[in-house]
RNA sequence: GUGGAUGUAGCUCAGCUGGUAGAGCGCGGGUUUGUGGUACCCGAUGUCGCGGGUUCAAAACCCGCCAUCCACCCCA
């Protein structure tokens, strides 16, 4: 005989078991369900997309880590990276048949050939919302006020949502004279990594990367440093006055927005934070990353970002479109959950299951499970025959928790013996009780 | 892409300075009659990641490869 295959999934990929698979198809679902419940409307695109489609969106880093390769019709084709640019397709490339402002919400898969980490993945689930044809602080809030519900729907405790704006980066570096972009991308490079390598590290790394001399780099890491949160930048503001409109006019945006948000009860979960910088590619307004705050997952990174991409949708049209979205990174939030404990681990279980006498009550087995089943309870039916005492073990390595033993007699009497599994106490009940009281064992 | 650590039964790991492998959990069977989980008894586990080398002898030492994990980079 040969030798079996190796069985084997690639690098960074990941089958998902019954016992993750299960909380993550109920968190699927909790997510979905609460992105249509404000007002978003279900999208589905290809995974597979022009490489010139997806390429130089996501800056040098992003092409490198796109899957490309050529299909047998010789097209150079691409694995999806993100959700946003194939929206920003959509949206081109449907203009005609979308009503502005567009708000969908897709939840996928998508690739990235990065070096698997924990909580980083080849492949891995992204659930975005956007909102295509809309700038303003409402849109913005919008957006955000989802996320933040999403994750209170999930019970996610312990996430604070870091927000800030583009314009409040580059206006800052233009406030001390870094008026160059590649200064200023590497300015913002550094600044990203405050809370890593502290201050000294960064004017270090800002001076090697950006050429700047050391007390320039001293100012501009003073321009970031003191925690740089809402009231910092409105004292800069007050300070610079009309010298500096653009970050003037940033952070009054982000007033606007933080205001609406916490005109939705939600002000508690987000702070304004001038360190993060996320990738400069496509993003115009605001920019932001939720982490959690638990120290034992804080390193695996953000769970849920995104912001705004005025100018995407333009690059596939002769329109300019603004846009508006967040992105939640459901595989990295799963790790991170099962790190911390936090999944429930009935929902791989089947509750009930129905114990099968001999072979002349088969039939009768199926017809009581399929009682329960039509009552919505989740019941599977014994397959493995043999003693009685064979089929209760099975039953409680399964995780069940109530046991219905069927016999000839149970039968003549059009009943069942019901055994709740955990008070190992029995009742036997006639079949037309058996859903209802099934039902209240398991509550 | 750069640097570091690890790789022994399904899982978590032990195996001291080289003498061809162990534990716990899990798994299978049993403790007779239509009752599981707890207890007791018995049992099977394995190219010691892969390929070379050193040696009378390698799971252990050396080299290469692969995989996993961690940090950097970047990110969800």
């Amino acid at each position: 005989m040969a030798a079996p295959l190796q069985a084997q999934t690639l690098k960074g990929f990941r089958d998902y078991l019954p016992e993750t698979m299960a909380p993550r198809q109920a968190m699927i679902r909790a997510i979905e369900d609460t992105f249509a419940r404000h007002g978003f409307l279900p999208l589905q695109t290809p995974a597979l997309e022009y490489e010139e489609t997806l390429m130089g969106k996501y800056g040098e880093e992003g092409d490198k880590l796109l899957y490309r390769f050529e299909d047998n019709g010789q097209r150079r084709v691409a694995l999806r990276y993100d959700l946003t640019v194939p929206l920003a397709r959509v949206v081109a490339q449907h203009r005609a048949e979308l009503q502005l402002p567009f708000r969908r919400y897709h939840i996928a898969p998508v690739w990235r050939a990065e070096k698997p980490q924990r909580g980083r993945f080849r492949e891995f689930l992204q659930c975005d919302a956007d909102i295509a044809g809309v700038n303003s602080p409402l849109a913005d809030a919008e957006v955000l006020v989802t996320g933040l519900q999403v994750l209170r729907s999930l019970g996610v405790e312990g996430a604070r949502l870091h927000l800030n704006h583009r314009d409040v980066l580059f206006g800052l570096l233009e406030l001390r004279g870094v008026t160059e972009k590649p200064q200023q991308i590497a300015c913002i490079r550094a600044v990203d990594k405050l809370d890593k390598i502290g201050a000294a590290g960064v004017v270090a790394e800002i001076v090697r990367e950006a050429q700047l001399d050391t007390q320039a780099a001293e100012q501009v890491v003073a321009a970031f440093a003191p925690g740089g949160g809402l009231k910092d930048l409105q004292q800069t503001v007050a300070v610079a006055g009309d010298s500096a409109p653009v970050l003037k006019q940033a952070v009054e945006r982000l007033e606007a927005v933080l205001a609406l948000v916490a005109a939705a009860g939600l002000a508690d979960l987000i702070t304004v934070d001038v360190s993060i910088a996320r990738g400069l590619d496509y993003y115009t307004g605001i920019i932001y990353e939720t982490r959690l705050t638990d120290p034992k997952v804080a390193s695996m990174g953000a769970v849920m970002s995104g912001g705004r991409y005025d100018g995407l949708i333009g690059l596939f049209s002769k329109e300019q479109v603004p846009a508006v979205g967040i992105s939640l990174g459901l595989d990295r939030l799963l790790a991170a959950l099962q790190e911390l404990g936090l999944l429930p681990t009935h929902l791989a279980r089947v509750p009930v299951y129905v114990a099968v006498m001999d072979s002349q009550v088969a039939g009768h087995a199926l017809h009581v499970a399929g009682l329960l089943r039509a009552a919505g309870l989740r019941a599977e039916v014994d397959l493995g025959g043999g003693k009685l005492g064979k089929q209760f073990e099975r039953a409680s390595k399964r995780g069940a928790q109530v046991v219905l033993v069927l016999g000839s007699d149970e039968v003549a009497s059009q009943s069942a013996v019901v055994k709740d599994l955990g008070s190992g106490q029995q009742t036997p009940v006639s079949w037309t009780e058996l859903p209802a009281f099934v039902a209240s064992l398991l509550t």
